[in-house]
RNA sequence: GCCGCAGUAACUCAGGGGUAGAGUAACUCAUUGGUAAUGAGUAAGUCGGCAGUUCGAUUCUGCCCUGUGGCACCA
C-alpha cells in the first residue's frame, strides 16, 4: 500500500495526501471557514464522519451543515442526544432504535410508565445541556460478543436482540458521546456543539417493537430538527398553516358536516356539505357519461351466500358488519360494490357484441375500520365510492385501463392536482384464484400500464384480494400526498360469481371484470379538497357562491331582484337584509368563505350595479349587474 | 385494536373536593350604516356515561364511550 492517495473533488479537480488522512483535515487545508462548516464526507458516494480516514484514491465531497445530506446527520445526532437525555433523567429506560425521519427523528424506549408530554421540557432541557457542554461524537468498532455482553450488562435486552440479528459481515460500530454510548451505523458528526438550537421535541406516542402489533409497545418520543432556529421557526409555522387547513376545523366552521358519538365513523352532512358532495357526483356523472358508463344501484343488504361465493365472507369478513339475525338468515352490509355489480350483469343473456360494459355505481359501503384508525372525512366506517365496473375481453383489458387512466388525470387536473403518482400492487398473500390467473391479471395490469406510458412504482403484495390493482396518489397544495382513485384487474369474481358472455364462436366465457373508483371515497376526496383549497372551495364547488347584501333596508327590494337573478341563471346566491353594518356582514362571510360578496346600496341600485367583493382581496369592484352574471357563469363553466 | 392526551354553554376555551366562568354566537332594545366586529341588556350548562372514595365529586380513583396524536390496520 502506498502512503500517497489521490482525491478528487466534485469539480473534478484532485490532489495528493498521505494515506489516512481525514476529512476534517482536508478541509482545512482549504480553508479555516469550510472546516469550520464541515460537518461530514461523502466518500465515493457514502457518507461517512469527517474523522474517518481514507486510505485509498477516493472521490469525495465534503458535507457542510448547509447541504442537503446534512439535516438528515443532524436529525439523527439529535436522536442520539435525546436518548443520553433520556437515559440520565430517566435511568432504567432501555434505548431501543432511533432513526431520522422526514423533518425530525424519534428514538423508542422502553419503559414501565410511558413518557408523557409533560416530560418534554425536562428532556429538551437536559439536551440543551448535552450540546452545550460539546462533548465528541467518537466512532468505535467493537466485536460482537463484546458488545452483546455490554450491552446485556446494562441490561439493554433489545440492543442486545438488534446486534444478535445484525448481518454477521456487518462490524459493529459503536458512537460515543461524552460517556454515553450507542449501537450505531452512524455516520454523525463531530461535536454535539454543531447541532445547534433548531431542535424541538413535538410529541409522545406508542409504536410497536419492530413494527409488529403482536410485539410490545414501546414509548416513542418525536422531534423535529433543522441547520439553525431560524429553520425551525419556518417548520413550526408551516404546521400551524396546515392545522389552519385541518379540514375538521373547517367543516365545523363552514357548517359542512359533523360526526357524534351514536355514529363513529360515520358523517352526518349538512346542508352546505351536502351541496358540495351533490357538486361532485354531478361533476363524475357528466364525465362517466362521456365515457360510455352507465350507471346502477344496487342493495346495501346482501345475503351472507353472496359474500361467501365471492370470497369475501373468508377474506373480508373481520371488515364487514353484519345484521342481527332476527331470521335463518345473516345478512351483510355491502363493504364494496362488486358483487352487486356482477349480479346487475347477469341479468339476461350478454353477447362479446355487448362488451366492454362499463357500469358505473355510487354505492354507499360500510366497512368496519378498526377505532384508531378513524380520522375526521379521511378514514371513515361509512363512505360513498364513485366506483365503476367494466365488464370486458382479456383483450380489452389493455385499452380500458388506458382511458381509465386518461379519465382520472383529466378529472384531478379540474381539482388543480396535476402531480399524481401510481402505485402498481401485485398478488397479496390473502387472496383467491390461483396462481395461473394472477400471473395473467398481473401481466394484463402490467402490459396496460406500459400501454400509458406513465410512470409507476412497484408496491408488492398490496393488491386486492381478487386481483392487482393500481393506485392513484395526487399531492395536495401544501404538497401532502393523499391516495384517491384505484384501478383492479379482476379475473377472479366474475368466475366465482358466474358471470359470462358468448363469445365470437358461440362458446360461453367468463368476461374480466376492471373494478375502478376515482375519487376513491367521495367523503375523504370532499375532506381533502377542503385542505387543499383551505376552505376556499372554487366559485363551482362552493355551496353557497354570492352573498348579497345590502348597506341599509332601503336596498332590500334591489337586493332581491339582483338574488333572483342570479338565482334564475342556476347560481347559488343568499342575500343578507339584516340590520347590520356592511363591515359585518362582509366580516362574517368572509370567514365563512364565501367567494363572492355582492354590496349593494343606493348608488348601485340607481346604476343597475353592484360593488363586488371576491375572498381573499380586499379590493372592491363596481360592476353591472349582467356583466357580473355573465362573468360568475363563465367562472363556474371553466372550473376556474 | 395498542400507548399517550382530551371531553365544562351552540362554538373556542379558563377553572377546580363545597353543584361553575370568559369571549364569540343566540335572543331583546336602540342604532339605517359604504366594504373584516355599533352599543346596551337578557337568557343559556345532569362539567361525556356508569360505578367507587367522601359529610359532600364537575374536580380524586376505576371501568366504559367518543374524539385526538402516534403505532398497527387501510382487504
Amino acid at each position: 500500500m502506498s502512503d500517497k492517495i489521490t482525491i478528487t473533488f466534485p469539480d473534478g479537480n484532485s490532489k495528493t495526501c498521505k494515506s489516512g488522512i481525514n476529512g476534517f483535515e482536508i478541509a482545512e487545508g482549504i480553508s479555516k471557514s469550510l472546516a469550520k462548516e464541515s460537518i461530514a464526507i461523502k466518500i465515493n458516494g457514502e457518507v461517512f464522519d469527517l474523522t474517518r480516514k481514507i486510505e485509498n484514491d477516493s472521490k469525495i465531497q465534503i458535507i457542510k451543515k448547509s447541504d442537503e445530506e446534512a439535516l438528515h446527520i443532524i436529525r439523527h445526532d439529535c436522536a442520539h442526544v435525546m436518548a443520553e437525555a433520556v437515559q440520565s433523567l430517566f435511568p432504567g429506560t432501555q434505548v431501543t432504535i432511533g432513526p431520522s425521519i422526514e423533518n425530525g427523528f424519534y428514538y423508542d424506549f422502553a419503559r414501565k410508565d410511558p413518557f408523557t408530554v409533560s416530560d418534554l421540557p425536562k428532556i429538551e432541557k437536559k439536551m440543551h445541556e448535552i450540546i452545550n457542554n460539546g462533548e465528541k461524537f467518537t466512532r468505535e468498532v467493537w466485536s460482537r460478543s463484546d458488545a452483546i455482553k455490554y450491552f446485556k450488562n446494562k441490561g439493554e435486552e433489545y440492543k442486545v436482540e438488534l446486534i444478535k440479528d445484525l448481518n454477521p459481515e456487518e462490524e459493529i460500530s459503536i458512537y460515543k458521546q461524552g460517556k454515553w454510548l450507542d449501537l450505531c451505523r452512524g455516520p454523525h458528526m463531530t461535536n454535539t456543539k454543531q447541532i445547534g438550537k433548531g431542535f424541538k421535541l413535538m410529541k409522545v406516542a406508542g409504536a410497536y417493537w419492530r413494527g409488529d402489533s403482536n410485539n410490545a409497545m414501546l414509548t416513542r418520543i418525536y422531534g423535529t430538527a433543522w441547520r439553525n432556529e431560524k429553520e425551525l421557526e419556518s417548520h413550526l409555522k408551516q404546521i400551524e398553516e396546515a392545522e389552519k387547513r385541518d379540514h375538521r376545523k373547517l367543516g365545523k366552521e363552514m357548517n359542512l358536516f359533523h360526526f357524534q358519538e351514536e355514529a363513529p365513523g360515520a358523517v352526518f352532512w349538512h346542508p352546505k356539505g351536502w351541496s358540495l358532495f351533490q357538486s361532485l357526483i354531478n361533476y363524475m356523472r357528466l364525465r362517466q357519461d362521456k365515457e360510455g358508463y352507465l350507471e346502477t344501484n344496487t342493495p346495501e343488504l346482501l345475503d351472507r351466500s353472496l359474500w361467501e361465493t365471492s370470497g369475501h365472507w373468508e377474506k373480508f369478513r373481520e371488515n364487514m358488519f353484519t345484521t342481527d339475525p332476527k331470521e335463518e338468515k345473516i345478512f351483510a352490509i355491502k363493504p364494496m360494490n362488486c358483487p352487486g355489480a356482477v349480479e346487475v350483469y347477469k341479468q339476461g343473456l350478454k353477447s362479446y357484441r355487448d362488451l366492454p360494459l362499463r357500469m358505473s355505481e355510487f354505492g354507499k359501503v360500510h366497512r368496519y375500520e378498526p377505532s384508531g384508525a378513524l380520522h375526521g372525512l379521511m378514514r371513515v366506517r361509512a363512505f360513498t365510492q364513485d366506483d365503476a365496473h367494466i365488464f370486458c375481453t382479456e383483450d380489452q383489458i389493455t385499452s380500458e385501463s388506458k382511458n381509465v387512466c386518461e379519465l382520472i388525470l383529466s378529472i384531478y387536473k379540474d381539482f388543480g392536482f396535476s402531480d399524481v403518482r401510481i402505485k402498481f400492487s401485485d398478488r397479496p398473500e390473502r387472496r383467491v384464484g390461483n396462481d395461473t390467473i394472477w400471473d395473467k391479471s398481473e401481466e394484463a395490469l402490467k402490459n396496460a400500464m406500459e400501454a400509458t406510458g406513465l410512470d409507476y412504482t412497484f408496491n408488492p403484495g398490496e393488491g386486492a384480494f381478487y386481483g392487482p390493482k393500481l393506485e392513484f396518489i395526487l399531492r395536495d397544495a401544501i404538497g401532502r400526498e393523499w391516495q384517491c382513485g384505484t384501478l383492479q384487474v379482476d379475473l377472479n369474481l366474475p368466475e366465482r360469481l358466474g358471470a359470462n358472455y358468448v363469445a365470437e364462436d358461440g362458446q360461453k366465457k367468463t368476461p374480466v371484470m376492471l373494478h375502478r373508483a376515482l375519487f376513491g371515497s367521495l367523503e375523504r376526496f370532499a375532506g381533502i379538497l377542503i385542505e387543499h383549497y383551505a376552505g376556499h372551495l372554487p366559485l363551482w364547488l362552493a355551496p353557497t357562491q354570492i352573498v348579497i347584501a345590502t348597506i341599509t333596508s332601503d336596498s332590500d327590494d334591489y337586493a332581491i331582484n339582483v338574488k333572483d337573478k342570479f338565482l334564475r341563471k342556476g347560481i347559488n346566491a343568499e342575500i343578507d337584509l339584516r340590520n347590520e353594518k356592511i363591515g359585518y356582514k362582509i366580516r362574517e362571510h368572509s370567514t365563512s368563505k364565501i367567494p363572492i360578496i355582492l354590496a349593494v346600496g343606493k348608488k348601485e341600485e340607481k346604476d343597475k350595479t353592484v360593488s363586488v367583493r371576491r375572498l381573499g382581496n380586499n379590493n372592491t369592484k363596481t360592476v353591472l349587474v349582467d356583466k357580473i352574471l355573465e362573468d360568475i357563469k363563465n367562472e363556474i363553466i371553466e372550473k376556474k
